[in-house]
DNA sequence: TTATTTCTAATGGTTTACCATGATTTTAAG
DNA sequence: CTTAAAATCATGGTAAACCATTAGAAATAA
């Protein structure tokens, strides 16, 4: 992999010293030209008018998820590598974010060699797990339990109801009318299997859905 | 502050990233002899041969809690400023942290800047808080809602209904009428203000109540 | 013992949530 | 362009949750 040009690798991590953290271990290969942003947005921006070829990817960011951004970019540029960074070591996050088209995930206390080792095997084309990821993504598929796949709307109204807003409440709110909004209160307690709205909101909350 | 000896500086923490950002960060101003370590017990070691200004310490460490950690190093050696650094943006732990003798308390999300200026603030003999762990201080302690205190049944109630069963179900499983726990559940609401038990739920996961 | 709180239960009514089914209109994907 | 999926609204009904008030029994504290 030598090529006269250096990569373009831009980091997207609203932790200060993380940034610096992989800023300085990435410089020490100058295979990269590295960019680093703390905003989701802001490498939505960056990626309208300039090639980047990886991106290091937190998962847990104040304007918005990373599952989103990496699906956003991926949209825009299938060809660029994204790789999750982020402390959350929860199964179904991690599945959610190869879903969303990433190329690997990365823990947060992973050691230096793990993570230049991973960004080279994405840059190879393979999948970049950090050793922990692995393990994790082995253990307990037994008792995996296949999560529903929510539309946008039954997203934002199930979040409405864990804020405790009744169903006339979600329906001024999202100008619709209330028999809608309980259709989709419907389709919800059938997708969980739920018998009510508790119940879903606490299986949805433990999978980090909300 | 002037000295000819810089001054010894150790950063503990179990995240490369984090110890990386933060050596290279303060590699920059060579007012310090930066040494790191991932593991509490390291550190404690570390002080019973070597003279340490300042450390650094992770509250979320894999052989303990940084708040044994801080409370150990300040019993061997009263002088050394330890300054906390953290992910976790609790009040309690905040608090406990400065009762066992901490110096000052930096979230993991400050800016560069925030960083040094708290080191600084601490080697001054302040309490060095980065600017949101101030914002956390302030907030919670004004707009601290007082929480009611609950019952046996209502506590016992509360967490039936936060496991999502039905108030008959609850009345067969307390072996009590179903008239009786839905009196529960009012009381429960009026002594929460809230206006339903979605809502009541999270108020009280939120304060860890269930 | 008396006073207070907690637990229990009831009446009777209103509102919201849940169930079954069907249909139209947008929106997105092949 | 066509098909499929998602979002919308509808009828009509049952069950459960929420509201106001009262009140006796049991446990607990003063």
């Amino acid at each position: 992999m030598y090529k006269t040009n250096r990569l373009n690798l831009a980091i997207v991590d609203d932790h200060p010293m993380i940034l610096e953290g992989l800023k300085s271990l990435l410089q020490q290969d100058n295979q990269f030209q590295i960019f680093s942003f703390t905003k989701g947005s802001a490498i939505l921006d960056f990626i309208q008018e300039n090639k980047v070829d990886v991106v290091l990817l937190d998962i847990v960011l104040n304007d918005g998820s990373g599952l989103d951004f990496c699906k956003s970019i991926k949209q825009k540029l299938p060809k660029t590598i994204v790789i999750g960074v982020s402390n959350q070591a929860e199964r179904s996050i991690i599945f959610r974010f190869l879903e969303n088209g990433g190329n690997g995930y990365i823990l947060k206390n992973a050691n230096p060699k793990e993570i230049t080792d991973c960004i080279d095997k994405a840059i190879n084309g393979d999948l970049a797990l950090s050793k922990e990821v692995q393990e994790i993504m082995l253990r307990s598929s037994s008792n995996h339990f296949e999560l529903p796949r929510l539309t946008k709307r039954e997203q934002q109204i199930l979040s409405a109801i864990a804020d405790g807003h009744t169903s006339i409440e979600i329906g001024e709110k999202l100008f619709i009318s209330v028999i809608t909004v309980e259709t989709h209160r419907r389709n919800l307690l059938q997708k969980f299997k739920a018998k009510n709205m508790i119940e879903l909101v606490k299986i949805a909350a433990e999978n980090k859905l909300i």
